[in-house]
DNA sequence: ACAATGCTGACCAAGTTGGTCGAGAATAAC
DNA sequence: GTTATTCTCGACCAACTTGGTCAGCATTGT
């Protein structure tokens, strides 16, 4: 369902996060600090700016940024950008909202329930908070600084 | 994520459920009424009957029958037998359970929240359910009998 | 001019999906 | 015991997806 596209994708945006506000990261840096092929990103990458997440400049000192602020950066949209839809099963998408019962498959309300359930619940979920919670947990797991 | 092997599978057990108490349903007839591939089928009846979920009879008036009521048949454990793990992401799976917290990434906690909440979900939904509800919608929309 | 950097599309090996096919085994009916 | 019926099992297959790699081009700072 979810493949590395995703997973990939939204780890860079981590790290665009962690890193914004100091000029543009490049790909080579992400990849190495978040364990990602650096030319398999670049797909990743080119996608994420076609749709408007990131902003990427070339030249020496090039490099990606955050378009918007990661609270503003949805798992929802940003997941649908890079793998397509996210739906468990290919007859049902998110614009056959209402009623339109398909007559074929007893089971599709299951799925439709689900998947309802699981996009209003990555709607909910920013980049801002996957990198706080990254950054407690970095905390918790090496506080001997504050010894 | 969920394939025609699970698709289909549950389709086969709503027919047996359907057909319950009729004696043995042939392969045939349950491929033509929920359009499989009768060959296809086959091995997806063989899975069920390996985990034991269906009982076949072999020779003339042989045919596939539900080992245990309908009601008892829970989607989650079905599908887990159909398609193998239905975690959303390769690095979930529902033996790791507690807080196991993977230093990799810092998106796993989304998935594994997610994917809980779908088996919880799934092993609330029985056959039985999905054929009340068939049945439901049948009446529904061809209410044409009772004038 | 040149070096650094991103952008793009072609290509590829391995695995998955959704089947088909054919040989064989069990069993009921005759 | 022969035959027709039905399930069983494994081999095989074409198409597609995944997770990349690579070469070449475009842009820009110095
Ligand atoms: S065809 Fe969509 S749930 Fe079965
Ligand atoms: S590696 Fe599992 S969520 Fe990223």
């Amino acid at each position: 369902m979810i493949s590395t596209k995703g997973d990939y994708g939204v780890r860079a945006l981590i790290d665009l996060a962690v890193h914004a506000g100091e000029g543009p990261v490049q790909r080579a840096d992400i990849a190495s600090r978040r364990h990602i092929s650096e030319s398999y990103l670049d797909h990743l990458l080119a996608q994420l700016r076609r749709d408007g997440f990131i902003r990427s400049t070339r030249g020496p000192g090039g490099g990606h940024e955050l378009a918007k602020p990661a609270a503003d950066l949805c798992l929802l949209h940003v997941l649908e950008s890079l793998e397509g839809s996210l739906a468990p099963i290919g007859c049902v998408h998110e614009d056959s909202a209402d009623d339109e019962h398909d007559p074929l498959c007893g089971q599709q309300w299951v799925w439709r329930e689900l998947y309802d359930g699981m996009r209003e619940r990555l709607a909910e979920i920013s980049v801002a908070e996957l990198v706080e919670r990254e950054q407690a947990r970095e905390q918790a797991i090496a506080p001997s600084y504050s010894i």
